[in-house]
DNA sequence: CCGCAAAATGCAACCGTTACACATACGGGA
DNA sequence: TCCCGTATGTGTAACGGTTGCATTTTGCGG
């Protein structure tokens, strides 16, 4: 059986993928996504295009959204393995607030988060990453409050909890205190939910 | 003064402009969005694919959505001119309602509700259309309940509501039935709003 | 050292989109 | 009626994103 010890070769390849992921998040910074062709950030990694394909088959936006990996089984997690006594919604909750204050925290992703927000490309890709988990979170609530599989509640909840995040605006209030506003608003819809 | 008589001119224009869309929706349910090229479309309407653009300079998603002239307005008066006594949360569901079952009553938008459903680009583009109309519903339902003007609360209603048309599916219980549910859930959160 | 497979390359082609210069046909005023 | 301005349509070229493929390079294991 061949042990997973990593060597040079998968150490260049995280490496390539890193270079251009770098290379992607700088430029577009500096010149604005529409303003960057996949040529140019093929150059500033010192790749040919055909391997940025290689490394991000998603394509152009998928270059600065490394770490889709496990959301969604955070996502699925943090209803499934609450803590005892608390409601699905405030577990939601809890996790979308860390989600969104772990972004706001560290100062470097302040040019980061205002590339995304400004360019449609960016944000709307966003949602989507999100809103391909939205199935499993509304299959996972169904099944905690015993709900059919298409509940149409537990659709909702899902999909809304997963909306609120991109409900925030950087004007007026911190993010956590515009979640917790609309959770409790929420809450009082789907209180019942889960315990 | 020029009255606006509807000369050749015109027609002509609206007639290309129906080919167009035509043509579009009846390759598209054929073959399948991604397996139609614009070429195939301008050669359809008999028409250059330079044409295509002048007519719909969206692009190609916007082919088959011909009548969002004036969901804003619409929308933002289902709020603004509602029944005396009429909740804003309610007002919004009989609109919503409305337009969903506008849709699944003719038999003949089935094939055209299918192809939307079934293709990515087209259901992101569907979402866009009303999500851009979010902001006005928002600022209406803030001025209507006296909130500022970027009350989480309201923008939250406003993207919450136009959200549930999209969260009903042709399974199960009517679309009615399925708005409805939703609204239930949203009225005990928001219920205050609009007296 | 050799050969296999992964990684990277270069190339060609397609599609959606934009821009622009050109043709055509309609409409309104002289 | 004629003519001119202009809305509409055409053709072409170019660009960027994307895919497929054939080829080369490179690390890995025997």
């Amino acid at each position: 059986m061949t042990e997973h010890q990593i060597g040079r070769r998968e150490r260049k390849k995280a490496q390539t993928r890193k270079a251009l992921s770098d290379s992607a998040v700088r430029l577009f910074i500096e010149r604005g996504y529409d303003q960057v062709s996949l040529k140019d950030v093929a150059e500033a990694a010192d790749v040919a295009v055909s391997t940025v394909f290689k490394h991000f088959p998603a394509g152009k936006e998928a270059l600065i959204f490394d770490e889709d990996a496990d959301r969604e089984a955070a996502l699925v997690a943090a209803v499934r393995e609450r803590d005892a006594g608390q409601s699905i919604l405030d577990a939601l909750r809890d996790y979308l607030i860390a989600q969104g204050v772990e972004r706001t925290a560290h100062p470097d992703f302040a040019p980061f988060l205002a590339l995304v927000e400004s360019t449609p490309a960016l944000s709307d890709y966003a949602r989507r990453m999100w809103r391909r988990h939205e199935a499993s979170l509304a299959a996972a609530i169904a099944e905690e409050t015993g709900a059919s599989a298409d509940d149409i509640a537990s659709r909702a909840l899902a999909h809304y909890a997963i909306e609120a995040l991109f409900l925030v605006r950087g004007d007026g209030s911190s993010v956590e205190a515009q979640i917790n506003t609309v959770f409790d608003l929420l809450r009082r819809g789907w209180g019942d939910l889960g315990k």
